[in-house]
DNA sequence: GTTCTTGCAAAATATTTGCAAGACG
DNA sequence: CGTCTTGCAAATATTTTGCAAGAAC
C-alpha cells in the first residue's frame, strides 16, 4: 500500500495515482454530497475543468465514482462506498429546487424491482426533487 | 369539450389551447417514450425549439407533463397520465447506453420509501441506466 | 388596446474533444 | 523512445432568455 488514503483509493480500483487525480478525489472526500463539475472546478482552483472531467471519466469507467443526474440539469459525482463493481452502496438522493444542493439520503437504499425480460441493468438511480429541510423552513 | 382531444387536454389542465401547444401534445401522445428536446425538435418541424420549450414549461407548470432525467444529458417530458397534481402515475425508467433511447417500464411503479424529517419531495424519479432488451441481444 | 404568444437570434450553461508540450516508465 | 497525462483552447450540445412582430381576447 501506498503512504497515502487518497493513493491507495486510486490504485485499488486499477487507477495511476497522478497528482491530479488525487486532488480530485480528496474534493469528492472532503464533500459530504455529489458534486458538479463545476463545484468541482471552483473548489480545485489548481486544475483545468478538462483535467477534473477526465480524471472523473476514468473514476466512473474504474467504479470510483457513481454518476447521478440531478434535476439541475447537470450531473453529479459521488464516490462509491463498496469495493469492485457491485454498486451495491446505492442510497436515495434528494434535489433542492431551492438551494441547488443534492443530498445523500444515506439511510434510504434504493428499493428493488424487477424489470422485465431483456433489460440489462447496470446501474439505477432514485432521485427525489422538492425543497430540502433548510428550504422547506423558510 | 371541445372538438379536438388535444384541445381538451389542454384545457382540462389550465391551458390555453394554442396551434404550437397542440403540436406538441399531438408529438408527445404519438411517442411511445419520453422525448427530449432535440428529438421533439426534429419531429414538429414547423415550430422552433423556443416555442417547443416554453410550450414544455407551461406543460411542466401546470402538471401536464412529467420531466425526467436520463443519463445522456438531456431531458424528457412524458406526458402526466393521470389528471391533477397529484403525479401518482409514476413509473420505473430505463435508458439504454447503447441506442441512446429512454423506455418507460409501465408495469413497474416506483416503490415508495421514506424520506428524514423535514424533506418535503414534489417529484420522484426511479431510473435504470444498462443496454435494452433489444440492444442486450446484439 | 392590452395581454399573450411566436419566431428568430443570441446568451448562458454544460459537456466533450484536439492537440502540442511535458511527465512518466 | 513510446505511452500516458496535462493545460489551454475551442467545438458541441443543451437550455434559457430578449425582443419585436403578430395574434387573441
Amino acid at each position: 500500500m501506498g503512504a497515502d488514503k487518497n493513493t491507495d483509493i486510486l490504485i485499488a480500483h486499477g487507477i495511476r495515482p497522478t497528482a491530479n487525480r488525487i486532488l480530485v478525489v480528496r474534493a469528492l472526500l472532503a464533500a459530504d454530497r455529489p458534486m458538479s463539475l463545476t463545484e468541482l472546478e471552483h473548489k480545485i482552483l489548481t486544475l483545468d475543468k478538462s483535467g477534473i472531467f477526465r480524471a472523473l471519466t476514468i473514476f466512473r469507467d474504474n467504479h470510483l465514482v457513481h454518476v447521478i443526474e440531478d434535476g439541475g440539469g447537470s450531473a453529479r459525482y459521488e464516490l462509491c462506498t463498496s469495493d469492485g463493481e457491485a454498486d451495491d452502496d446505492l442510497h436515495v438522493h434528494f434535489y433542492c429546487e431551492s438551494c441547488h444542493r443534492t443530498f445523500c439520503i444515506d439511510n434510504v437504499p434504493v428499493p428493488a424491482v424487477s424489470l422485465p425480460r431483456g433489460y440489462r441493468p447496470e446501474s439505477v438511480n432514485y432521485m427525489f426533487k422538492g425543497q430540502c429541510p433548510e428550504c422547506s423552513g423558510k
